[in-house]
RNA sequence: GGUCUCGUGGCCGAGUGGCUAGGCAGAGCUCUGCAAAAGCUCCUACAGCGGUUCGAAUCCGCUCGAGACCUCCA
């Protein structure tokens, strides 16, 4: 077995993955902001993460999984303007920024689900954990890293940099940074303007307000995640992933608080998705281009030519390598649909053959075929290994599905295939497919009454056939067609249907 | 403006020095009452120009093009 290779963001290069503590793996991801509703580009970092997740626990770790949920911040809703926030108006008719929350909160795990992403081992919301942020906000304080300006306390980059590497994440030179000036509210009120925010005083018609050592206000946009993470992982843990867009300021942010807190660099391997671009174009809410994963699911936006299965988005989003790009289209979704099912009715056909395992013996009819399969799948753990390339393990098992269909339709003998190498590429299917990249079959057709009342018209085609009544049979399969479900005849007389 | 990334066949997308990635689409064939599916075969690309090398999509340089970050952003 080979060793796992992450590419670690910090050093710029793949290293092979060694635990802090042997045995356990403590990994923090950042999760959404339940302002709105998650679109695409949402979904490629739950996508890609929920992998790691999964493949580090096959990999035997003990995985503690940390993924937030930012409620706390500037809340608004489209819809609901903003003179609700003023106080004139009855409780009830207020924007109630809890209820806003929920409702988003409920709606991505509803979208977790769909993707069937394994829920996180602790889910932490910033509005649960102001006080380990107050906690954090003074102490960098105490350090000096910090300073209190008008009811707001910023973070201190200029003295953070003249001791640490401030920009060693995203590669930036801290001349730059203090150079580049941007005009922002609240910009006088730094010493500088590459210093951000702890901790913000917050004007009258702000509706989301804690109280602390500062006055009335809201923690700053980087320091949930760093209380958070120490809290749940300690002041060093193993793996933090998130977008690329994170990269800066966010993560570096982060580095330079926990830094200073804990005295000692958060994080051992930093892992960033690239983003999901449309027309070449990242999706991205300032671009205006994104589509909702409701409307991605229903079809209900005018880009989308028809309404995509969660398991063709994931399985989209793990046909490409996580670091690079990929670029959203009709025509690539409408691909992976197509891929997909190939691969799943390969996959229930080996299913079926499984059954027959005992006409198998230990000599392979095939030697060259055995071969072949044994090292397809072979390769597999190699890929995966390779800092998490689903796309070249989902390659290699498309190398198989000939093989195996060839076997159901005979045209390859079952006893090409030695027992023992059927039984390692039935067990490493389910393992890579199903428990590794959290693939599922997109048919939902287990209603037992339905399946009862597809035998009768099967039934009845059969013998309709067996007559050469072809208009019968063919009136059956064109109105099941026309209904949405698929009746294939196979070459050994039975038929199938898909829906 | 600064920093960085990328440019692969009709589309999506792996791949970092030598061997057909893969998917989808397309063409032909086989099977079949027909259809669908499936199997077999074909379509063999790497922005351009130089350079390094026995050999480059892969390394270096330049040119052109696209994008990301520098501001909330997965």
């Amino acid at each position: 077995m080979g060793d796992l290779k992450i590419y670690n963001s910090l050093t710029r290069q793949k290293e092979t993955f060694e635990p802090i503590t042997p045995g356990y793996v403590g990994m923090y991801v950042c999760g959404p902001t339940v302002s709105g509703e998650s679109h695409l580009g949402h979904a490629r970092p739950y996508v890609t993460f929920d992998v790691v997740y999964r493949y580090l626990s096959h990999l035997g770790y003990k995985v503690r999984y940390v993924r937030n949920i930012t409620d706390a911040g500037h809340f608004e809703e489209e819809g609901r303007e903003a003179e609700d926030k003023i106080s004139s108006k009855a409780v009830l008719e207020k924007l109630e920024p809890m209820e806003l929350v929920q409702k988003y909160t409920n709606l991505f795990h509803w979208a977790m689900r769909q993707f069937n992403n394994i829920e996180p081992s602790i889910e932490p919301t910033a509005t649960g954990h102001i006080v380990e942020q107050i906690e954090m906000i003074k102490k960098l304080l105490a350090e000096g890293y910090a300073y209190e300006s008008n009811g707001s306390v910023y973070f201190d980059v200029k003295k953070y940099a003249s001791k640490y590497d401030y920009g060693k994440l995203s590669g930036r030179k801290i001349e730059d940074l203090l150079e580049t000036t941007r005009e922002l509210e609240g910009q006088e009120e730094k010493r500088d303007a590459a210093d951000f925010a702890l901790w913000k005083a917050a004007p009258p018609q702000h509706i989301m307000r804690w109280q602390s050592p500062w006055g009335e206000g809201f923690p700053g946009w980087h320091i949930e995640c760093s209380a958070m993470a120490t809290k749940y992982l300690g002041k060093q843990f193993d793996i933090h992933g998130g977008g690329m867009d994170l990269q800066f300021p966010h993560h570096e942010s982060e580095i330079a608080q926990s830094t200073i807190c804990n005295h000692t660099a958060p994080v051992k391997y930093w892992m960033h998705n690239n983003m999901i671009t449309i027309n070449g174009r990242k999706m991205g809410k300032s671009y205006n281009n994104v589509i909702k994963l409701t409307e991605l699911f229903s079809g209900n936006h005018p880009l989308l030519s028809q309404a995509f299965h969660p398991m063709v988005v994931r399985f989209f989003i793990l046909q490409s390598q996580y670091r690079s790009t990929l670029d959203f289209s009709n025509e690539a979704l409408q691909a992976s649909e197509k891929g997909l099912k190939r691969l799943f009715d390969a996959y229930e056909n080996m299913l079926k053959l499984k059954e027959r395992v005992g006409e198998l013996t230990d000599n392979a009819g095939d030697a060259d075929l055995d071969a072949k399969v044994r090292r397809l799948v072979m390769e597999l753990e190699g890929f995966i290994n390779d800092d998490f390339n689903t796309a070249k393990v989902l390659a290699n098992i498309f190398e198989l599905v000939p093989i195996i269909n060839g076997i159901k339709d005979k045209t390859v003998p079952f006893n090409a295939l030695s027992v023992d190498t059927f039984n390692l590429l039935s067990a490493q299917l389910k393992l890579f497919l199903l428990d590794i990249c959290g693939l599922q079959s997109v048919t939902e057709a287990d209603n037992e009454k339905l399946k009862e009342v597809m035998n009768l018209l099967i039934e009845i085609r059969k013998e309709a056939r067996s007559r050469k009544d072809f208009v019968t049979s063919d009136k059956i399969r064109n109105q099941l067609q026309s209904i949405g479900i698929s009746l294939k005849d196979e070459k050994d007389g039975t038929m199938s249907w898909s829906i």
